[in-house]
DNA sequence: GCGGCTGTAAATCGATAGTTTACAGTCATG
DNA sequence: CATGACTGTAAACTATCGATTTACAGCCGC
């Protein structure tokens, strides 16, 4: 009773951590030139590779593009990393919430 | 071929719409109480409900908690809006933007 | 008519996504 | 060795945006 009713145990990943772990060294191409196609400066890739910046979706779009896969997987993975990060940040104030029944 | 190769013919739904012309009613509850019981100012909540302003994580948590069905509902209605509409938006650039080949 | 409710608009504040500029490290080549 | 291209990181700055606060006009009950 100490976790939220919500699917546990998968600590999220950021998005930043699958491009940085499998996409980036898979597709052996640089930092550098992966911003350059992205059409996004190299300043702000590495902020999300490192952790720092979200993928918003407007990035989530451009990396879809480039990588082939569509955007929804980049936001999903942001998704689930932002529920979990507010979650925490705003529980005390969630124990407020009340859960209104649908009578 | 004037299309994306995605998902289309559904017009996305604003989290917003969906709250006014479903839950709110269906609650019979008045937009103050219900802005009242999220712990947000009234004026935030009619923002929503006007399609002005989007469904955050941090909302989509406080929403889910009221209304009982979780936050994910509201948070992939909010992105499915958002790429629909960063879509066209970004559509000349992302033009610009290959696809790589996973060689 | 007056107190309390609703919807809306404006000013404001703080945070944040993104660019630009700048600097230190590395490595190949002359 | 020097120089020049490239890489990672940090700072300043801009603009946008999420949210609150304040304010105001319209309604309804009494």
């Amino acid at each position: 009773m100490t976790d939220t009713p919500l699917k546990r145990g998968l600590p999220p990943l950021h998005p930043g951590a699958l491009l940085r772990e499998d996409i980036l060294p898979s597709l052996g191409i640089s930092v550098s030139s992966f911003a350059a196609h992205l059409r996004v400066s190299r300043q702000m890739l590495h902020r999300i590779l490192s952790e720092e910046a979200p993928v918003t979706p407007a990035m989530a779009l451009r990396l879809g593009k480039l990588c082939g896969n569509g955007p929804e997987l980049w936001l999903n993975l942001q998704a689930r990393y932002d529920l979990d990060r507010y979650g925490r940040e705003l529980a005390k104030e969630l124990n407020e919430i009340p859960t209104l029944n649908a009578a």
